[in-house]
RNA sequence: GCCGAAGUGGCGGAACUGGCAGACGCGCACGACUCAAACUCGUGUGCCCUCGGGCAUGUGGGUUCGAUUCCCACCUUCGGCACCA
C-alpha cells in the first residue's frame, strides 16, 4: 500500500503564483505574427479602471481566455490582448471630492487592476497594453479626429442637446435614459442646453450599419441596433405658408396626404416665431415656455392627453391647394424628422386624440377593404390600416398595394417633394466639456476659422496643473496659457478648443491600439494589422450594444472609406455574457452590501476555483445570482482531480479490458463535447463534462485501471481539456507526471471517433408512448430483433393484454413504441 | 403600446436533429471515519401513491405513435424602444 502522506496537498495559492511567473518569464503568452500559423484574434472590452476588478469582470474574461487558451491548442496563433479604458467623468469626481489629480487617481488604479488581472492567470499578452489616456495613445485619438475632420466626417454645430448638469457637460442621445430622461451615470434628469458641439456623422452609415450579413453577432444585438436606427420609408413633402415659407415634413404615409387637415410644428420649430401672427403671439410664447420646462421629463411620456396652440397662420396642402391651419404642440419632436408634421386626424391616432381636442376637421381618405364606409363624424379612433384611397382627388380609387408608390410619384411629379428615408438615429455627439479625455485638437482662430492641429504638433497634451473650481466649467476653460495659442495657419492669436472627446471615441479604436501600442508612426502597425486583423471572436456586455458597438462599427467604416482599415467590419464574432448577480438576487452594488469580491475568493480558493466556478455556475449569456456554497462544488472538484492524478491506487486485481474500453470510450466522449461547447460557448457544460468523466475515472481506477496505457491517455486528455479551464493546476499536475512543459503549447487532443461507439444500447420500449421498459442490447441489433424483444418484455405483456398492436414505431438504436 | 429574451426539483442548471425529463453541482437526509466536530468517503433525494402505478418542464389548446423541443392563444419576469410622424 502507497504511503498516502506522500501526496502532496493541493495548494493553489502556492502554485498558482509559481506558474504566472514561469509563464512570464518565458514569455509563453507573447502573441508574435507566424504566418505558418492561422491567426486569431480573440478580444475581451477593455476595463475602465475604476480601482477595484470586480467578479464580473472575472465572469466576461474567464471563459474569453479559456476559449483563446483553446483555440490557441488548437493551432491558432492566439492574441488576446488587454488594456485600460481610462479616461472618464469618475476620475475627475474624484479629483474634486478628494483632491487628487485624475491622472495620479487613474493610473494608481491601473497599476492595481493590473494585479489583481495578473492574479486570473489569464493569457493576456501585456506587452500589448494600451491605455486610452496616455499621450502616445490619444495622439492618434486626435489624428482620427483630424482625418475624419478633414473629410466632413466631423463637424460643429449648435444644436439643443443633452445636459447633464451634476456631470457637467453633455451626453450623446443613448448615454440619456428611461422615461425621465436621466444621465445613464448618475442618474440626474438632463436638461437641454443650445450649445456649440462637435458631432461625427455616424447616420451616413445608417443604412450599412443596418446590415449584419457578414458578422456572426447575436440576434438580440442586432435588434437592438436595428431598432436604435430605426430606418423608416417615406417621403419629405414641402408644405407652403400663405406667407411663403416651406415647412418640409416627413411621412411614412403619403397616401394619406388629402387627408392632412392641419400642421404641427414642434414648439422649438425655428419657424414658429416667423410664422406666428401677432393675435397669437402671446398665448404661442406661452406654450414654448411651458414646453420647455415640461421637456425635461414629462413631454416624452406618451400617455399624456394632448396640447397645442393656434400659431394663427396657415399653410397649404401642396396636393390640393387646401388651406390648413398650423399649430405647435409638443407631441412633436424637434428631435425627430423635421421637427413639423403634416396631421392627418382619420389616420393617426395622436392627430385624431389632437383634432377632437381642438375641433379640427377630420377627413377619411383610406378606406380599408373589411371595413363598412367610414363616416368621420362616427369615429372613435384613428384608423391606421391600408386602404383604398377616397377623396383623394386624383387618385381616388387607387388600390392599398399601389398607394404609396402612387402618392410619392404624385408628389415627385408635382415638385411637391420625394421619396425619403428618415432614420431615428443621430450624428453622435462626441464633445464632452471636461478636463479628462483627449482634446479635440483644433484651434479657433478669429480670421481662419477652424484649423486642425498640424499632425508634428500632436497629441495635444492635457496640461497637469489645473484646477477644479465650481464654475460648472472645464478647467481646461480656466487655465492661464493653454487655451490661448496662435493660430498654425495665420500665427495670429487663436485659442485651443477646450471640449475633450466622449471617451467611448477612445474606445472605437483600441482594438488597432492593441496591435502595436508602442508604434509611432501611424495608429499602428499595418504589418500588425495586415496579419491579426479583424477580431475573430469579441466578448462583452450587451449593455453596449447601442453605444461602443455601433460606435466602434461605424468607426471602422469611416476608417474604410478613407483607406486606413480594411473590410468592412471590425469584429467578426461577437458574443454576450450575461450578469453575475449578488446572492440576494439583486444587482451588485456596494450601498446593498452583497458585492463578492474576487481577490477575498482567490485568496481563499485561488484561482482555477474561481475560474472553474465562474465558467459552471450558469448559462454565460444569462448569469445568474452567486452562491457561496455553490463554489464548494469547484473546490471539490479540483482537489478530487489532484488526488485522482497523483495517488496511486493500490488495487492489486488486474483490470479488465471491458473497464478500459469504457474508460476511453467515456474519455473521447467527453472530449468531443467539450470541444463542442468551446466552440459553441457552452462553458458550463464543459466543466460538468470533466466533472462527469472524474467521477468515470476514479470509478476505473477502482477496479484496477490506474497506470494501465488507457489510465495514461485518459490523464493526458483530462488535463489537456482542464488546461484552459484551470490553467494553473492543470501545469502543475502535467509536470508532475513527468510531461514537458508547458501544457499551454500543447495540441489539443483528437477525438478517437471509433472508440466514442457504444458496444450496447438501452432500448426505450414504450406503449402508447409511456416508458414501460428498457432492454440492454448489442448496438447492432435489427428492427426486428430490436422489436421481437421489445414484445417479449413482461412488462409491456402485462399492458398489452389480449389486444393486438395497431402500429410499431421503431427509432434505430434507440426506442420501440408499441402503439394499441 | 411596440420589439426581443426567458419561464424545467428547495437552488444554479442539463437534455444532440421531436424519442429515457431532471446530467453535473449546491443544498438536504442517512451512514462510515472521529472522543467530538470539520474535512473526506458512501447511499438516497421531482411530486403523489393502495407500491401495480399515476402526475410532472409557466397556463390552455393543437400537430404527432411520441412534445421541455414544433404551431396557436394567454400569463409572468427581465431587457430595449417609446407621442418616431
Amino acid at each position: 500500500m502507497p504511503d498516502p502522506t506522500s501526496i502532496p496537498v493541493y495548494k493553489p495559492q502556492e502554485i498558482e503564483p509559481k506558474w504566472q511567473l514561469q509563464w512570464e518569464a518565458d514569455g509563453i503568452d507573447q502573441a508574435n505574427i507566424d504566418r505558418k500559423k492561422p491567426k486569431f484574434y480573440a478580444l475581451t472590452m477593455l476595463p475602465y479602471p475604476s480601482g477595484d476588478l470586480h467578479i464580473g469582470h472575472w465572469y466576461a474574461m474567464t471563459p474569453s481566455d479559456a476559449r483563446a487558451r483553446y483555440k490557441r491548442m488548437r493551432g491558432f496563433n492566439v492574441l488576446f490582448p488587454i488594456g485600460f479604458d481610462a479616461f472618464g467623468l469618475p476620475a475627475e469626481n474624484a479629483a474634486i471630492q478628494r483632491n487628487i489629480h485624475p491622472k495620479q487617481w487613474t493610473y494608481r488604479n491601473i497599476d492595481k487592476m493590473r494585479r489583481q488581472l495578473k492574479s486570473m492567470g489569464a493569457m493576456f499578452d501585456w506587452r500589448r497594453e494600451a491605455i486610452s489616456a496616455d499621450p502616445e495613445y490619444y495622439k492618434w485619438t486626435q489624428w482620427f479626429f483630424i482625418k475624419f475632420y478633414e473629410n466632413d466626417l466631423a463637424y460643429q454645430k449648435e444644436a439643443p442637446v443633452d445636459f447633464c448638469p451634476n456631470c457637467n457637460t453633455t451626453l450623446a442621445r443613448e448615454q440619456v435614459q428611461g422615461e425621465d430622461r436621466h444621465c445613464e451615470r448618475c442618474e440626474t434628469p438632463v436638461i437641454k442646453k443650445n450649445l456649440e458641439q462637435w458631432f461625427f456623422r455616424t447616420t451616413r452609415y445608417a443604412d450599412e450599419l443596418l446590415d449584419f450579413s457578414g458578422i456572426d453577432w447575436p440576434d438580440q444585438v442586432q435588434t437592438l441596433q436595428t431598432n436604435w436606427i430605426n430606418r423608416s420609408e417615406g417621403a419629405s413633402v414641402n408644405f407652403k405658408t400663405e406667407a411663403g415659407d416651406d415647412i418640409e415634413v416627413f411621412t411614412t404615409r403619403p397616401d394619406t396626404l388629402w387627408g392632412a387637415t392641419f400642421m404641427v410644428l414642434a414648439p422649438e420649430h425655428p419657424l414658429v416665431d416667423q410664422v406666428t401672427t401677432q393675435d397669437q403671439e402671446q398665448a404661442v410664447r406661452a406654450y414654448q415656455e411651458q414646453a420647455q420646462h415640461m421637456e425635461d421629463i414629462h413631454r416624452e411620456a406618451a400617455d399624456r392627453e394632448k396640447t397645442g396652440v393656434f400659431t394663427g397662420a396657415y399653410a397649404l396642402n401642396p396636393v390640393n391647394n387646401q388651406k390648413i391651419p398650423i399649430w405647435i404642440a409638443d407631441y412633436v419632436m424637434m428631435s425627430y424628422g423635421t421637427g413639423a408634421i403634416m396631421a392627418v386626424p382619420a389616420h393617426d391616432q395622436r392627430d385624431f386624440e389632437f383634432a377632437r381636442k381642438f375641433n379640427l376637421p377630420i377627413v377619411v381618405v383610406i378606406q380599408p377593404p373589411e371595413m363598412e364606409e367610414i363616416i368621420s363624424e362616427d369615429m372613435e379612433a384613428a384608423i391606421p390600416a391600408a386602404g383604398a384611397m377616397v377623396n383623394s382627388g386624383p387618385l381616388s380609387g387607387t388600390p392599398a398595394e399601389e398607394a404609396f408608390n402612387r402618392s410619392v410619384a404624385y408628389v415627385e411629379e408635382h415638385g411637391a417633394g420625394k421619396f425619403a428615408v428618415n432614420y431615428r438615429l443621430r450624428d453622435w455627439l462626441i464633445s464632452r466639456q471636461r478636463y479628462w479625455g483627449a482634446p479635440i485638437p483644433i484651434i479657433h482662430c478669429p480670421n481662419c476659422g477652424r484649423v486642425p492641429v498640424p499632425e508634428n504638433d500632436l497629441p495635444v497634451e492635457l496640461p497637469d496643473d489645473v484646477e477644479w473650481l465650481p464654475t460648472g466649467e472645464s478647467p481646461l476653460k480656466l487655465h492661464p496659457t493653454w487655451r490661448f495659442v496662435c493660430c498654425p495657419k495665420c500665427n495670429g492669436k487663436a485659442e485651443r478648443e477646450t471640449d475633450t472627446m466622449d471617451t467611448f471615441m477612445c474606445s472605437s479604436w483600441y482594438h488597432l491600439r492593441y496591435l502595436s501600442p508602442t508604434y509611432d508612426q501611424y495608429p499602428f502597425d499595418p504589418k500588425e494589422y495586415d496579419y491579426w486583423m479583424p477580431v475573430d471572436t469579441y466578448t462583452g456586455g450587451i449593455e453596449h450594444a447601442t453605444m461602443h458597438l455601433i460606435y466602434t462599427r461605424f468607426f471602422h467604416k469611416a476608417c474604410r472609406d478613407l483607406n486606413i482599415t480594411k473590410g468592412d467590419e471590425p469584429m467578426l464574432q461577437l458574443r454576450n455574457q450575461g450578469m453575475v448577480l449578488g446572492e440576494d438576487h439583486e444587482k451588485m452594488s456596494k450601498s446593498r452590501g452583497n458585492v463578492i469580491s474576487p481577490d477575498d475568493l482567490i485568496a481563499t480558493y485561488g484561482a482555477d476555483t474561481v475560474r472553474a466556478y465562474l465558467m459552471f455556475f450558469a448559462r454565460w449569456e444569462l448569469g445568474a445570482p452567486w452562491n457561496s456554497s455553490g463554489i464548494e462544488g469547484s473546490v471539490r472538484w479540483l482537489r478530487k482531480v489532484w488526488y485522482t492524478v497523483l495517488e496511486p491506487a493500490g488495487v492489486e486485481k488486474p483490470v479488465s479490458k471491458g473497464v478500459l474500453r469504457n474508460l476511453r470510450r467515456k474519455v473521447h466522449q467527453t472530449l468531443a463535447a467539450v470541444t463542442n461547447d468551446f466552440e459553441t460557448f457552452n462553458f458550463n457544460t464543459i466543466v460538468s463534462g470533466l466533472m462527469t468523466l472524474l467521477n468515470e475515472m476514479n470509478l476505473a481506477k477502482a477496479v484496477g485501471a490506474y497506470g494501465t496505457e488507457t489510465w495514461q491517455e485518459a490523464i493526458s486528455i483530462y488535463l489537456r481539456m482542464l488546461a484552459p479551464v484551470c490553467p494553473h493546476i492543470a501545469e502543475e499536475l502535467w509536470a508532475r507526471t513527468g510531461r514537458p512543459y508547458t501544457i499551454h503549447q500543447q495540441p489539443w487532443p483528437e477525438v478517437d471517433l471509433d472508440a466514442t461507439q457504444e458496444e450496447m444500447i438501452t432500448l426505450i420500449v414504450q406503449v402508447n408512448g409511456k416508458l414501460r421498459d428498457r432492454i440492454a442490447l448489442p448496438v447492432t441489433i435489427s428492427e426486428e430483433e430490436a422489436k421481437a424483444a421489445a414484445m417479449a418484455s413482461e412488462n409491456v405483456q402485462n399492458f398489452l393484454g389480449q389486444k393486438t398492436p395497431k402500429k410499431i414505431i421503431y427509432v434505430s438504436g434507440r426506442l420501440v413504441n408499441i402503439v394499441l
